[in-house]
Order: structure tokens, then C-alpha cells, then sequence
DNA sequence: AGCGCACTACGTACGCTGTACGTAACTAGG
DNA sequence: CCTAGTTACGTACAGCGTACGTAGTGCGCT
């Protein structure tokens, strides 16, 4: 009778050892940057209880008793790169620092591909999580508004940011499980585009794309969303 | 020698039907509507290439002549709820016509709570995305800006939905694989964020806490967002 | 007319997943 | 010291996606 609960919890409550029997042989952080270093290594679907507990050299069995769901070992994971905002010193211009900000989440979410995929999924109230949130309201005190609005304001640009890099990377993660490369994927998938495209059905798309010949700058996209998005935020002028 | 092809393509580019050999029994729709019938009721998980073919009527591996991968199945899916879309005929008010678009998206992610997580790893190219981007283009016509900036306004907007309705389902969907209810998940999840929240590490978020008592009117904050987002591309005034 | 091939149908099987359960070893609190 | 609460982990099960092989069917070509 082990007595596993079965009870709602969330794992952020549940005390990292409570005292008794013997010493833990890894801590929380532990498994998590275990299963970031496998996630970045071999996409989600790489991150499977027993490779994990492989990679920790343990038995796979033994990870459930520090994590008693899969879905909380995902939530160990975002908390971990989480952390990995650098939270700077507001400088007083609170438009540069949340573009600051912005570019770091962007840049995060390059390096940690998969977390896109977990974003839509993960409550997000997690230790690490909550400490950018209070980083991100610090870096709003100069803004006159009510603090209702300056949440609105970090949840809008930080769901902009992760559908912006979701659709960039859409293509990168999925492509693991994959026979086949992503430029071959992306060929195939441009290809029909421009079949359908051609095909007269979609005249203004179609417009478009003669429009602007030549690759768009991605980059300038971007940063054109941030921009709109703290302009929406900005007191009239 | 079957022969099933090894090789890129993307399911909306092979024809339906080739005209060799019996006649399909089903039609791509069908196995579209079988598998959205299973979400709707079950959730994502209840949708497994075993449960579609039963609901077709049909062995598993069958269901592989019409699919030849479970993501095409996704494809499928999210094809078919985009087609509820109502194109209407423009208004002449881009604004509205817009406002339009992104409550019907809204409403349509609330009809089928398992999109939203489809919505981040399908590319999204299919017939009936490209319809209603073509509707929205449409809508867009008395907006005096560049086709490039339509199409971000486009994406940016349905992004934001998106993310407002993943945000509001977050638990909706995922407590469908745990024991417990999501009533039990949210209040364990509340009280756990109240207990960080009291703890005094997150000053600002306290005080955001405590200005405004009383639940938040989502809808408002929803409007509210939208109204941002068109700002944002509304010509200088 | 009839042959052959492309196609549909589907049973079996493989490797993988999350995880329930049982057992053995261990150690801090009463 | 004892015992209750932990850690550790092997075994087992149900379910998944899907590779492969085989049998039946009917269109297109010669």
C-alpha cells in the first residue's frame, strides 16, 4: 500500500522531500534540465518517462515519485527555462524594456523549440513564471495605468510573441517525426501553396504574393507586432 | 507491393479519388466529421486511428488508404471547422467586418475546445484556411494599406484569438485525461497561486490582487484586445 | 474479351507509450 | 527500538501509430 494520491495537487505545493526514508537521489531541477537536455536534443517526442529516467540513470519507475504525472514533468520543464529570463534592472522606459523582453521570450523560444508546443497546454503559474510576471509589472511601474490593464498588456505581448514564433517554427518541431527533412516538407507545402495560389480561386492572395517578390524580413515583421502591440498600451498622446 | 509512398507530399495535393480499383467507401469529409464528432465529445485523445475507423464502421488500417499519416487526420480536422466560417458579404467596414471574423473564431475555438491545440503545430494551408483568409482579405479591401500588411493584421488577430481562447481553456481540455473534475483542478490551481501571491514574493502582482476584487468580465477584456489589435493598423489619424 | 495493375480492405504484429501495482530496502520520529 | 512513511524499481497491461502481407475488386489497355 504505497498510497500514491490521487488527488488534485499542484506539483509547485507538493514539498520537494518531506523527511522521512531516504535521501532523494535527484532534485526537481535535476529532472528538469535532464528532460530540457533531452527536448533540445530530440524534440518533444523525445521527452518519454523512460528516457528521462534513463538519462537520469535511474529507473523509470523511481521518476514517479518525484513527478506523479507526465504533464507535471512538463510543467518542471517550462518553469526551468522559465528561469532562463534574464530579469535586468527596469531601466524607466518601460517601451524599451518590454521590447527587451519580448526579444529575450523570442530568443528563448528559439533555443527551447518545443516550448511552443507546451505553451498551449501548460497553466503557467509556475514558480519561475511568476517571478518574469512581477519582473515584467516592475519594468511597468513608469506606465500610468491601472494594474489590470499592465497584466493585459504583458499577456498580450507574450501571446503575440509565442504565435509569432509558433508559426515560424511550425514547421521545425513537427518535421522530427518525420521520414523526410524540413526542405523537403517546406518545398512540398510551398509548392502546393503556389498551385492553389495560381489557381485563380484566391485573387487578393494571390495579388499579394506578386506584390512583394523577393523573401520578407522576418525580423522586421517582429518587431512591427511589438510595436503595434505597446502602441494599443500607449497613454493618447 | 502496395507501395505506399515514402515520400513529401501534402494531402490536400493528392486527388481523392484516382479511379483504379473499388470505390472508396468514405469520403474525405466523412472521416473529417467522424474525427471532430470524437473530439467533441471525448477531447483530442479520444481521436486515435482505432476509434475513427470504428466510428466509420470500418477496420484501422483502412482508415491509412485515405490518410496516410495521423497528422493529415489533424489536417482533416481543422479543415472542417474552418469551413464553418461564415464568409459573409463585406460590409465596407473593415472594422467591423473584422470584429466579425475574430467573434466567430472565437466562438467557433469554444464550439471545438480541441483546436486550440491543433492550432499550434498544423501549418495551415489547407482549402478552407485559405478561404477565409481570402474572405478576410476581402473584408480588408477599404483598408488603404499594402496586401503585406493586411495579411499581418490577419495573422496577428486570429494569433491573439487564439491565444485569448487557449488561455481560457487551458484546463478545459487537458483535465478530460485526469481523475478529478476541472472544478477541483481550478480551485487547487487558485488556491495554490493565492498562497504564492499572499507569501508576499510578488508585491506588484499582490496589488494587482487586491485592486480589483470581484471576477474579471472576460468578454470584456476580449473586446477590448481586438480593439487594440485593429488600432494598431487603423491609418494615422 | 480478357489480362493486369492499381486500388480498397483489413488482420496481424512490433515497438513504443503512460502508469497501476507489488515488493524490498531504508531512515527519521515517537 | 520500532514502525510508518519514503525511495527504488521490476513487472505488467492497455492503448497507441503504423509497417507489412494478403485477398478481393473493377477500370483501362491491348
Amino acid at each position: 500500500m504505497a498510497g500514491r494520491a490521487a488527488v488534485p495537487e499542484v506539483i509547485w505545493a507538493r514539498p520537494e522531500r518531506t523527511g522521512r526514508g531516504p535521501k532523494p537521489a535527484f532534485t526537481r531541477a535535476d529532472i528538469a534540465s535532464a528532460a530540457v537536455r533531452l527536448a533540445d536534443a530530440g524534440g518533444l517526442d523525445a521527452v518519454s518517462m523512460r528516457h528521462v529516467a534513463a538519462e537520469l540513470g535511474c529507473g523509470t519507475m523511481s521518476l514517479y515519485n518525484y513527478v506523479p504525472r507526465k504533464e507535471d514533468l512538463y510543467e518542471l520543464m517550462v518553469d526551468a527555462v522559465s528561469g532562463e529570463h534574464e530579469r535586468f534592472e527596469p531601466t524607466g522606459d518601460w517601451r524599451a524594456d518590454m521590447l527587451r523582453n519580448a526579444r529575450q521570450t523570442k530568443a528563448l523560444m528559439h533555443r527551447h523549440a518545443w516550448m511552443v508546443r507546451l505553451m498551449s497546454g501548460v497553466y503557467g503559474f509556475s514558480p519561475n513564471a511568476l517571478r518574469y510576471l512581477e519582473h515584467c509589472l516592475a519594468c511597468l511601474d513608469p506606465l500610468d495605468a491601472p494594474n489590470g490593464t499592465k497584466i493585459e498588456l504583458v499577456a498580450m505581448l507574450n501571446g503575440c510573441v509565442t504565435t509569432y514564433v509558433s508559426n515560424e517554427l511550425s514547421t521545425a518541431e513537427r518535421v522530427r517525426s518525420l521520414p523526410w527533412s524540413q526542405e523537403q516538407e517546406n518545398a512540398v507545402r510551398i509548392a502546393y501553396l503556389g498551385s492553389q495560389v495560381a489557381s485563380g480561386a484566391y485573387p487578393r492572395l494571390a495579388a499579394s504574393f506578386m506584390e512583394d517578390a523577393g523573401p520578407i524580413d522576418l525580423d522586421a515583421v517582429f518587431e512591427r507586432m511589438l510595436e503595434r502591440v505597446l502602441d494599443g498600451f500607449a497613454p493618447r498622446g
